[in-house]
DNA sequence: ACCTGAACACCGTTCAAGT
DNA sequence: ACCTGAACACCGTTCAAGT
């Protein structure tokens, strides 16, 4: 890559971070701005919005799948219900970086997959423990879980996540 | 209001609802173009695309108000099954009609109220049967339906649906 | 060869000009 | 008095023109 080019990528990177911090609904457009460029260029090094966010925020997205150190410090349950916890912590946001994690799930490409395989290892863990419904997949979780996108209250997101992991874990057994 | 605004609105109406049925995603410009007005005429009548929508759709967010006739034929968790699954009937199509009822429910406006006294009358009858868990309420039951809007998938919905009912009924007790 | 940004085709919204 | 639509300020995207 050109040099002037590279130069360009790192302003725009570090500009769109410190202002998407400030206003998480910013355009590339006041970006390109900001960073003394072009719109084009910032189109060339980024096809879309969700391309730069995901740039910018892929540590939130690489939390998510760090389970393993949810299941040596809780049991199965628990560590399931911390890590949908930290998904909905991340939606109450409303932040550049909740937008991130969004996209990268609900956008079925690779990141999509990741996150799923992680959250997969937690209902396996679960399963094996007997605590969760036997006909559950992590795909239909992540559905059920798109509510924490829309609504910010958070009294209700932890009501409304008591009632999901009862849904979850209903069982004649449990 | 004067005749020839009369007429436009009507024929906006029209225009607009047979528009709307070949692509939902159709804007405000172009069905001002294919109704033989100015796109500011559109925006007096309508203030904003939902309200245009709202007034196209409203037999639809009514549908969801007559719990009546649900609870005479089926008992009280059968009926609230049957209403989420009409719910998510809408919100799978993704058409016009289905934006409109999403608006409706989530604007917090008189709609929205509306209906969740709706969900609140099945609610009510579910607990009078102790057929319902005690703590919950007609609005966290709608945040939790949020997924409705997002996905398509028919089969994956009914499993969710599965889980979202067997978590709105857990109790000791059933 | 690769990067750039003026130019294009849209969007929602407004308000001066019409009747 | 009320309605109208050209005009405005945006958006994402492209591709001829530069280096």
């Amino acid at each position: 890559m050109r040099y002037d080019a590279e130069v360009n990528r790192a302003r725009i990177i570090a500009v769109a971070r410190h202002a998407l911090a400030q206003d998480p609904n910013l355009t590339l457009k006041p970006i390109a701005e900001l960073a003394g460029v072009g719109p084009g260029t910032v189109y060339r090094h980024f096809p879309s919005r969700e391309h730069l966010l995901l740039t910018l925020y892929t540590g939130e997205v690489e939390a998510l799948l760090d389970t393993a150190s949810l299941l040596v410090r809780h049991e199965p349950r628990e560590a399931l219900r911390r890590w949908l916890e930290q998904l909905a912590a991340h939606g109450r946001t409303g932040s550049a970086a909740s937008q991130a994690v969004r996209a990268a799930l609900q956008s079925h490409g690779p990141h999509s997959a990741r996150v799923r395989g992680a959250l997969d290892e937690l209902l396996a863990a679960c399963r094996k423990a007997e605590q969760l419904r036997t006909d559950v997949t992590s795909g239909e979780v992540l559905v059920l879980m798109s509510y924490v996108w829309n609504t910010c209250g958070e009294p209700v997101g932890d009501r409304v996540l008591n009632i999901v992991m009862d849904g979850l874990c209903r069982d004649p057994r449990l």
